[in-house]
Parts: structure tokens; C-alpha cells; sequence
DNA sequence: ATAAATTGTGTTACATTTACACAATCTATT
DNA sequence: AATAGATTGTGTAAATGTAACACAATTTAT
């Protein structure tokens, strides 16, 4: 393009992913130790700059794809941080995203390649910049959304029980449900079909394995839910 | 700052305001009549670029002020929009902000000398750029949140009367509301003073004048309420 | 005084949510 | 093979919240 603007600052536009995981029993956050300026050495979110060639949503995808070897994951945009010094090195207006993945599906040996690292979300460390901020805000809009549209099920494997849906949401808010409650909540969307199957890996009852009617969830996924109604926000 | 990163694509950062106002009867958007290039004569969102000075919000709120001449505005964040060809001028991120405000109050000869113009949202001209977008968004937000916290108070003068009120929550979600009922929820919020006054432009019956407790407004305005339960989204 | 419009409050039926009980399933152990 | 211990699936009554509707009070214009 010939033409510019000529208002004069431009900046650099970072991307950052807040990357979470569920191993059964804990909401967990992936995290990297850099071994890279600047803060070498602490923990930070997976992040990189936005390119001339991609939109916002492409550059998040490669920055989570670069770090898990995923596709097709669910991501949303969080929020623009642009504190003026959140970058010691040069101003950055970071766009925020975060990514509800499977956790046993990504690829470990290069997320550990490039010194990723799962921290059950309780246990998080000190992170550099405001990534504490994008964290806190990420579990807030994770747990605002999820109490309203279904989409806890991005958090577990293809299928899943009711059980071990709801311990995914008693991690998300940090609190027990009542399971007979919850479970008539959860098939009363109607978005579950009944695999047939059981679930093998259990010393005790075997529970049922359902998984996602993929066409009703992709129709009715805005529609308003109460999974948690008692929560205090 | 002496040391920069090496990575060379920086970027223009816009700011574009989504304005909302209510006039008693319909919900309104605050729009400009460009009489600069590009797009010069047609209609778009109130923006401008971010400064080096400036985070997001200070730009966002400086925006709003020069054509309003409004400060302590409710404004929120909505979304990056980052596509690369969205500005046909140069490649240009831009944050945009949703705002709300009391219609009378605002600078009415400032905003018309900027070009400044209120349509009512239905009616709302084609906009350049992703601007139909953006207030598309907006209005989704809007609904999304005023559905279950108390924004819709913003948008009325400080002392309203539940009629009013009622009128405004119509017009953001284009349905009828059952008076009663709805009445019946927005006093057990607990929010609401009764100011012993009456609205004197009325032909009938005056109704009850009420202003907000800024206190509890302000502790409880993250409580979730169901204003909206039959809302289809 | 009365009509027409609007406002404030009440009441009942219906739906949803909460709290709690019991039977069925599975493994490990006797 | 019988039993204990843990977990899962389903049911039900009470409490709460929502929806639908009725009526009386207020105000201005006639």
C-alpha cells in the first residue's frame, strides 16, 4: 500500500494464550519457562507477535498450535491489555486469547519441548508482566460463560460421564454440586447421546459414556443455561 | 527505550466507540458523517488512533470525550478486530469499546460539530469499514450483559421512574416486558430509592421517581439477575 | 363528574430448583 | 460365592421463582 495514515505510532501487537486443561481432577493452566529475553528464566503465558500475513484469530491459532501441535480448538478472544509499560522492552498491546483444550490430546513431547509445563490452575506461579491479570480475567470469563452455554465439554475427551463432567465444573468454581441435580441439568439440554459403552477405568460402578450430539451443540450452543446457579460471582 | 524487539511488524491501533443512548422511546447509536478520508461522506463508528501517551482505555475514553464532551462514561472493551484488509488505507487493528450514556447530558453542539448524529438503532445506516460488526456485537453485548446485571441505568438520567426504565429494557431487546413482573424483579434488586418525587411530564397517573443506591450499585453490579428470562438469543 | 390512559400492588397457577432417599453396579476381599 | 465399600442412576417432595392475569388509584382533558 502507497498510501498511509500519518499518524505516527504503530505498535508492536503480542498475542497471548491462556491454555486450559482438565486432567479428571484439576483445572490446569499451560505455561511456559522461558529461556528467552526478556525475564529469562520465570513463567509466562505461550504467546508471540502478530505477522503482517495473519488476522488476530489465525495468529492466536498458530501461537497455540506452535506450542500443542492442535487444531481446530476452541479459542476466544479475552481482551486488549495495553498498559502503556506492561512490556519493559518496547510498548505492546497484547490481544488475549484463551483455549479450552483436551488435555490428553495435545502433543506433550513438543509442548515440553518448548518448556511448556501444566500447572493445576491452584498452583500457578508468578507469572512476568500482567499474565497474572490475563489469568484471573480468563478464569472469570471461563466461568461466566460456562454457567451459561455448554462449554465445559471442549475440556474433556471425546467421551466422557456425567460424573466426570461435573468434576470438571466443580474444578472450574471450586465447589461441590449436587450430582443428581447437576446430571438432570446436563441431560436435560439434550446434548448428549448415549454411547452404549461404560466407562472401564472405574474400580467401583462403571458409569455411562456419552458424548456430544456434535449438530445440537453447534445450533444451541448460545442459548442461555443455568449449570451453576448457586455460585457467588 | 534503547532496546527493542527485532520483530518489524508494527501496527496502527484505532479505537472505534460503539455509543448508546435511549430517548424515552428507542435505543439509540451515535454515529459520524466523515467529512475526512477515507470513506468521506459516508457514515461510520466515532474512532481515532491510539497514542504513545495513552493506554487502551485512556484512548477509548478520549475518544468518546471529544465528541461527546462526556467524562466518567460507562464504558466497556468489546473486541479487537483485526482482519488485515479491514481498513483499505493501511493495516490498522482496532479495539473497540462499547459505551453508555444518558442522551441529554452529553454535549449536543460539540457532537454536532463533529458530525455527530443519533439514529435510532433500527434505522441505523450502512457503516464503513467492519463497523456493521462491531455495532452488531455491541448490541448482542448489550443484551448478553444488561440481561443479567443492572447496566440499563446508565442510559436514563439520575432520577427514572420504573416505567422508564421498563421502556429502555424493551427497546434494547425489541419485546414486550409484563409490566408487572417486570417491576416486581428490578425492586427486589434492592437498588432502587425511592426520591418521594414524581415525574411531572405525564398526562396519567405520575409514576414513583427513583434514583440509584450508588453504594449497593456499585458492590453488587456483578451479581447475575434474570431481568430478561424469556429473551430467545 | 366522567372517560381514557397509565401506574401501583396483589394473587394464583405453573415451572424450576433444591434437598434428600434408595436401589443397582462393580471390585476387592473374605 | 457372599459381602463390604464405593460409586452411579433415578425418583420425589418442599421451597423458590416465574408467568399470567385482575383490580384499584391517580391524573388530565372533556
Amino acid at each position: 500500500m502507497l498510501l498511509k495514515y500519518t499518524h505516527d505510532t504503530r505498535i508492536l501487537l503480542a498475542i497471548d494464550c491462556i491454555i486450559f486443561g482438565f486432567d479428571g481432577e484439576e483445572l490446569k493452566l499451560l505455561l511456559i519457562k522461558r529461556n528467552f529475553e526478556p525475564e529469562k528464566g520465570k513463567w509466562s503465558l505461550m504467546g508471540g507477535f502478530l505477522n503482517e500475513t495473519e488476522d488476530l484469530e489465525e495468529g492466536a491459532k498458530r501461537v497455540l498450535n506452535e506450542l500443542t501441535g492442535l487444531e481446530n480448538v476452541y479459542m476466544e478472544q479475552l481482551h486488549a491489555f495495553g498498559e502503556i509499560t506492561r512490556d519493559p522492552v518496547e510498548r505492546t498491546v497484547s490481544v488475549s486469547f484463551f483455549a479450552l483444550i483436551n488435555i490428553h490430546a495435545h502433543d506433550s513431547e513438543l509442548s515440553r519441548s518448548m518448556n511448556g509445563y501444566w500447572f493445576n490452575f491452584k498452583d500457578k506461579p508468578d507469572l512476568i508482566f500482567d499474565h497474572n491479570k490475563m489469568v484471573n480475567m480468563a478464569l472469570s470469563q471461563l466461568r461466566y460463560k460456562a454457567a451459561l452455554h455448554p462449554l465445559g465439554f471442549e475440556l474433556l475427551p471425546e467421551k466422557f460421564t456425567i460424573p466426570q463432567l461435573q468434576k470438571l465444573y466443580e474444578a472450574i468454581y471450586d465447589m461441590n454440586l449436587d450430582r443428581r441435580n447437576f446430571s438432570r441439568k446436563i441431560i436435560s439440554t439434550g446434548l448428549l447421546i448415549d454411547t452404549g459403552e461404560k466407562n472401564e477405568n472405574s474400580a467401583t460402578k462403571k458409569a455411562m459414556l456419552y458424548q456430544l450430539d456434535a449438530e445440537k451443540y453447534k445450533n444451541n450452543f448460545n442459548d442461555f443455561h443455568n449449570f451453576i446457579s448457586d455460585f457467588k460471582w
